[in-house]
DNA sequence: CTTGAAAGTGAACGATCGTTCACTTATATT
DNA sequence: AATATAAGTGAACGATCGTTCACTTTCAAG
C-alpha cells in the first residue's frame, strides 16, 4: 500500500509561507517547504490541494492560493458552544471577511454612522456600514438616500402614495420626499469595532 | 521635460489583473498590461509604485501586491456626506476588512450570537462577533466567558469582591462566578450581515 | 526650433520556471 | 517474506523569469 500525504500539515506550511511572502510558492519552493529532494514530488500534493479547492492554477501554470488558504479567521459555532480544544482547532474552516461581506468590491463603500435615527436596528453612532451602490432596494432594506438634498440612512418602504423612509427610532418620524429621492446604496452589513 | 507616468491608470490596471489572476504579474505581463513593447519599460512604474507602497519585491525578485492593491473596499466619510462623484472616486483610499478588524489572525474566531443578553449594546441574536483569544480583559470589555460550566457573552468588570459579568439587558442581572470563571476571549468587533 | 532629461526599446545573460519521464524507494496488505 | 501500489527521485526540456545596458524616441521648457 502507498504512503499517505498529510494534507493538514502541508496546509499550515503553505499558510506560513503565504504570511511570510505574500504569494504562492513555486514547485521548487514547495519541495523545500515540504522537505522533498525533488520538485517533481510536489506535484502530488498540489493536485490533491487543487481538487480540495485550496489551490488554483494560473494561465502560465503558476500556483495561486484560493481564499481557503489566504483567509485566516476561524469559523466557530455559537457563543454557547464556546471555544474548541487546541486539538480540534486544526480542522476548523477559515474565511475571509472581505469575501463574506462584499459581493461587488468595485461598488461597495464604507461609511461612518452619525446620528441615532437607526438605533433600534442596532446601528449606533460611530458604527461602520458597508454600502453597495447600484442595486434596486426592496421594502425593508436599509438604504443611504438623498432626500431633498440631504443624505440619510433609513429603512426603505413603498405604498400606494409612493416611496417613503422610516427611521428606527421612535423620536423621529416617517419621511416622504417632497421633490426627489435618490437611493445612493443599500446597507449590506454593519460593523462595530471596539477599542 | 520628461513624460509623466499615469499612476492612477496603472493602479486600476493592476487591480483588474489581480481580480482576474489572483496574483501579481511578471514584468513581461506588466508590459503587456501597460501597453509597452518592452518589459524593461515596466521597471520605472514598478519602482514608483513600490515607493508609494503598492508593490513589494519578494526574495526572488518577484513582485508582490500589498493590501493597497488587493483590498478593494473604498473608504468614504460619514453617512451625511453621501457618495462622491465618479470623478472623485479614483482618489479614494481602499482597505481590507480583514486587516482592519483582525490584529492576530491566528487567535481570532468568528462566533454567532444567540440570546438577547447584550441587546442594549447593539448586539442582536444572529449577529457575528469577532473574538480574540488570549488577551487580558479590561473592565468594560465584552468577553466570551465560561461561568460555572456554561459559555456566555457579557461585559467584564472588577470590584473589591472580585470579577463579575454584566449583561446589556435589564431583564438579566449581574453574574458573579460561584466556582470558576474562564475568559475565553475578548470581543473585538460585531458584524451584522443583511439579506 | 533646439535641447535635455526622462520614457521606452530591444537584445542579451544566467537563473528559475512548469512539465515530463524513467526509475528507485517506501510501506500496508497478502 | 513477497508483492503491489503509490510516493519520491533526478535529470532533462524549452519557456519564462528578473536584470542590465546601450540605444532611440518622446515631449515640454527655454
Amino acid at each position: 500500500m502507498p504512503r499517505k500525504i498529510d494534507i493538514a500539515e502541508k496546509l499550515s506550511q503553505l499558510r506560513a509561507f503565504y504570511q511570510q511572502e505574500g504569494r504562492a510558492p513555486s514547485y521548487a519552493e514547495m519541495a523545500e517547504l515540504f522537505g522533498y529532494a525533488s520538485k517533481a514530488a510536489a506535484y502530488g500534493p498540489v493536485q490533491k490541494l487543487t481538487e480540495l479547492g485550496y489551490l488554483q492554477k494560473s494561465a502560465n501554470g503558476r500556483i495561486v492560493f484560493t481564499s481557503k488558504i489566504t483567509s485566516q479567521i476561524s469559523v466557530l459555532g455559537t457563543v454557547q458552544a464556546g471555544f474548541p480544544s487546541p486539538a480540534e482547532e486544526e480542522l476548523l474552516d477559515t474565511m475571509s471577511l472581505d469575501e463574506f461581506l462584499v459581493a461587488r468590491p468595485e461598488a461597495t463603500y464604507l461609511l461612518t454612522v452619525s446620528g441615532d435615527s437607526m438605533i433600534e436596528a442596532g446601528i449606533h453612532p460611530g458604527d461602520l456600514v458597508l454600502v453597495e451602490k447600484g442595486g434596486a432596494p426592496k421594502a425593508g432594506d436599509i438604504v443611504i438616500a438623498q432626500v431633498d438634498g440631504e443624505w440619510t440612512m433609513k429603512y426603505f418602504g413603498k405604498d400606494n402614495a409612493g416611496v417613503y423612509l422610516d427611521p428606527a427610532n421612535p423620536s423621529y418620524s416617517r419621511i416622504r420626499p417632497k421633490s426627489s429621492l435618490t437611493v445612493g446604496g443599500i446597507v449590506r452589513a454593519v460593523i462595530r469595532k471596539y477599542k
